[in-house]
DNA sequence: GACCTGCTGCGGCGTG
């Protein structure tokens, strides 16, 4: 908002002066909506605000503007105030990024910004520590660290804390990360015995009020809404269709290499995407080596130099920086990623964004989207690269349905209708207590179990948790030794919670597993999974390069390989598949049925899609949800990862030799009309007892201190997790309201 | 056939 364009009634007058003469130098046209919107309630300083709008819009000013604005009309900002605003962000490079971002504000304004996470020296640490004061940037695990080694400390560090801000929002809601974020945060209002106000920053929140009551706890109705429905950059999608070769009976062994489709894909970004910036996006590390590596030997093959380079999780940070500095440089480039470079980081102006396979969620695909579309009067660009089976012959009726196809579809109507998914809520997180429960102690030296229940359940994060099951959450930590009764009545840290507690893998919420470390004289590449059988000779692609492992030390647990021309593969990384949410299978049963071509389609995909429709009559299934085979029967729900879970657990439990098909149930042994008989017995008992469902299950342990619970807290756990037996029902009783099938 | 995130203190060594 520049004074000639800014009217009497603008937000803009009543930030502070100096912060309006910063954003007369930044020279920008105007104040954006959501910026606009924003400076009343924040600067208020009295409320929770959640700020949304399209990636691109500048949240993180629509938050620091009103922020500083006020800090600065403190009387006693400068050295030794102590933090006044703590910003937390989900990634280490997001945190670098809004340090840059917001140093040359701060630092016209006398507002110091520290960056703090593990990659920031001990020493600025330290430094800062000597004289706190103004916005500390930070992870919850380090966040966390500060609440379990200088305990003592923080009220004092904290005495002026003005706000909390989280960037990045949709990022925790759901998951394990999130659940120990709103405990920190509990935790630092408990500190300082005042209600911080919390900021929360996000472009794809599913459900507002879900969101607002993550941001706190049992009271999101008093928490303000900032949205700006300023449209986003203008989009253009393209979704293109490849089909696999028919499998040539000689060629078994290559199984692992890339087919023909992935060369042609390659064959297709290599003409599209050269010359210019772009970011690749693919479902796994292994297949983002795979195309790597083709794109390196095209190529070579054309006398080019190379400009695709990839990035992932297990590279090493400085073959990651390499990518992320080649972005935001001049020369043309392009990134080959997972789900990295998903979120915020700026990687500067990028000209068009791929998908290789459908996504599996819809908010991820517009966060993905919002890393294009940046420079001035330019589309979003999306190409989205589909491949499906063979024709002849199809091993599954469930492979002629392209599902594939379908769901990136599905995925892109949503994204055009505006729909996020909502997260997961009613989970018990008993794994994050756990190390809640743990840090807590070790912050105070002790605590009492009434007390800590009071705290983490009846007013915190965990009120799902009543006193029955917490205190035998309690009797578990007494049995591993993680805790120990004093005779006064004081929970104490076990020799194993001891133990525990001060190892560095301590800080997060989150488990991981163990992993080799792969180097080249001397220099790390990255890492790989324990589980992946590796000998000395083998070929193997990392990197986007080509290696002859040297030598596996498995006491080190690391890997020596050098440059070589051979062939090898790329390496598998493990991992599960994420979930994907009922709305999207309701969406591709509504393709299935309809009859529209979307503009959208390319020529080949369009061709693909009333292949797959034929298909889909062909089985009867836009009369029913049952298709025969020889010995046994496909079950279509249309339901997503919860349901399906559910109804596979329930049907097991019943005696049917019921497995997973991708967006099937496979039942073995029956015949249509006795699964029919089946399913309609279940349905006057009503929906199921998860408990006693999750007691049929085996492989119940998914989380960090999954470990530490009985038998009895794992089914509670794992049920709230991986079950929906209400909706299962639903979807019983409307399945059962038709006809199964022709 | 299958995502990702994150982490402290301290000893040892080399350099200015």
């Amino acid at each position: 908002m520049t004074p000639s364009s800014s009217t009497p009634a603008s937000n803009f007058w009543q930030l502070h002066p100096q912060v309006q003469q910063w954003i007369w130098a930044q020279q920008w046209p105007a104040l954006r909506e959501i910026q606009e919107l924003a400076i009343p309630p924040i600067l208020a300083g009295d409320r929770d605000v959640i700020v949304t709008a399209a990636t691109a819009q500048g949240k993180t000013e629509a938050a620091f503007l009103p922020i500083c604005s006020r800090l600065v009309d403190q009387p006693h900002t400068g050295a030794n105030t102590g933090v006044q605003v703590i910003g937390i962000g989900p990634l280490k490079a997001l945190i670098n990024d809004q340090n840059r971002r917001l140093s040359a504000l701060g630092d016209s304004l006398g507002i110091t910004v520290c960056p703090w996470h593990g990659d920031i020296d001990s020493g600025r640490k330290k430094r800062f520590l000597q004289q706190p004061s103004g916005v500390l940037l930070i992870t919850p695990e380090s966040l966390e660290a500060l609440f379990v080694l200088r305990g003592s400390q923080l009220p004092q560090l904290f005495a002026s804390l003005a706000y909390i801000v989280i960037d990045e929002m949709h990022s925790f809601i759901g998951l394990e990360r999130g659940r120990q974020l709103q405990s920190l945060m509990h935790r630092v209002d408990g500190l300082v015995e005042r209600r911080i106000p919390r900021i929360g920053l996000s472009a794809t929140l599913g459900d507002m009020s879900l969101a607002a009551d993550f941001l706190r706890p049992g009271a999101g109705e008093a928490v303000q809404l900032v949205q700006s429905f300023a449209k986003g950059d203008p989009l253009k999608l393209q979704l293109r269709g490849y089909r696999q070769a028919a499998e040539d009976s000689d060629s078994i062994d290559q199984e692992a290499g890339p087919g023909p489709e992935a060369i042609a894909i390659a064959d297709h970004l290599f003409a599209q995407l050269r010359g210019d910036k772009n970011l690749v996006f693919i479902n796994s590390r292994q297949q983002v080596e795979q195309y790597a590596d083709i794109l390196r030997q095209l190529a070579t093959d054309h006398g080019v130099p190379n400009e695709f380079l990839p990035h992932h999780g297990s590279l090493s940070k400085g073959l990651r920086a390499e990518a992320e500095t080649a972005l935001k440089g001049d020369a043309p480039i392009t990134v080959i990623c997972t789900m990295t470079l998903e979120m915020g980081i700026d990687v500067g102006a990028v000209q068009s964004i791929a998908q290789i396979g459908s996504p599996s969620s819809v908010a991820s695909t517009r966060q993905r989207l919002g890393r294009s579309g940046r420079r001035p009067g330019e589309p979003a660009v999306l190409r989205v690269y589909v491949t499906v089976p063979a024709m002849t012959p199809f091993t599954s009726p469930v492979d002629a349905l392209y599902p594939d196809l379908v769901q990136g579809m599905a995925i892109l109507n949503l994204l055009l209708e505006g729909w996020y998914e909502p997260p997961i809520v009613g989970q018990l997180h008993l794994s994050t207590l756990i190390h809640q429960l743990l840090s807590q102690i070790a912050q105070q030296g002790g605590m009492r179990a009434e007390q800590s229940w009071r705290h983490f359940c009846e007013q915190g994060p965990f009120a799902e948790v009543d006193q029955t099951l917490f205190a035998k959450l309690l009797r578990c930590l007494g049995d591993r030794d993680l805790i120990q009764q004093s005779q006064d009545g004081l929970l104490l840290l076990g020799l194993t919670g001891e133990r525990l507690v001060n190892h560095y893998s301590f800080y997060t919420a989150f488990s991981t597993t163990e992993e080799y470390r792969l180097t080249t004289a001397g220099q790390s590449l990255g890492t790989l999974p324990t589980t992946m059988p590796i000998l000395p000779e083998m070929g193997l692609i990392f990197a986007g390069r080509r290696w002859l492992v040297e030598s596996v030390d498995s006491d080190q647990q690391v890997i020596e390989v050098s440059p070589a021309q051979m062939d090898g593969q790329a390496p598998s990384f493990g991992g599960s598949s994420a979930f994907v949410h009922d709305r999207i299978r309701q969406t591709m049963l509504a393709i299935y049925r309809g009859t529209d071509i979307p503009a959208y389609l390319e020529a080949k995909a369009q061709q693909l899609l009333q292949e797959a429709r034929t298909h889909f009559a062909d089985c009867g299934l836009d009369q029913g949800y049952l298709v025969p085979e020889e010995e046994q029967v496909l079950l279509f729900p249309w339901r997503g990862s919860l349901v399906m879970n559910t109804l596979l657990v329930l049907l097991l439990d019943n005696g049917l030799k019921a497995s997973l098909e991708g967006v099937a149930l496979k039942v073995k042994g029956v015949s249509p009309e006795e699964l029919q008989a089946a399913l309609q017995a279940l349905l006057p008992l009503g929906p199921a007892n998860p408990l006693r469902l999750a007691g049929t299950v085996r492989n119940k342990r998914s989380e960090k201190y999954d470990w530490v619970l009985s038998e009895e807290l794992l089914c509670h756990n794992y049920a709230a997790r991986f079950f929906d037996a209400q909706a299962t029902w639903q979807t019983l009783l409307e399945l059962l309201g038709k006809d199964p099938r022709i």
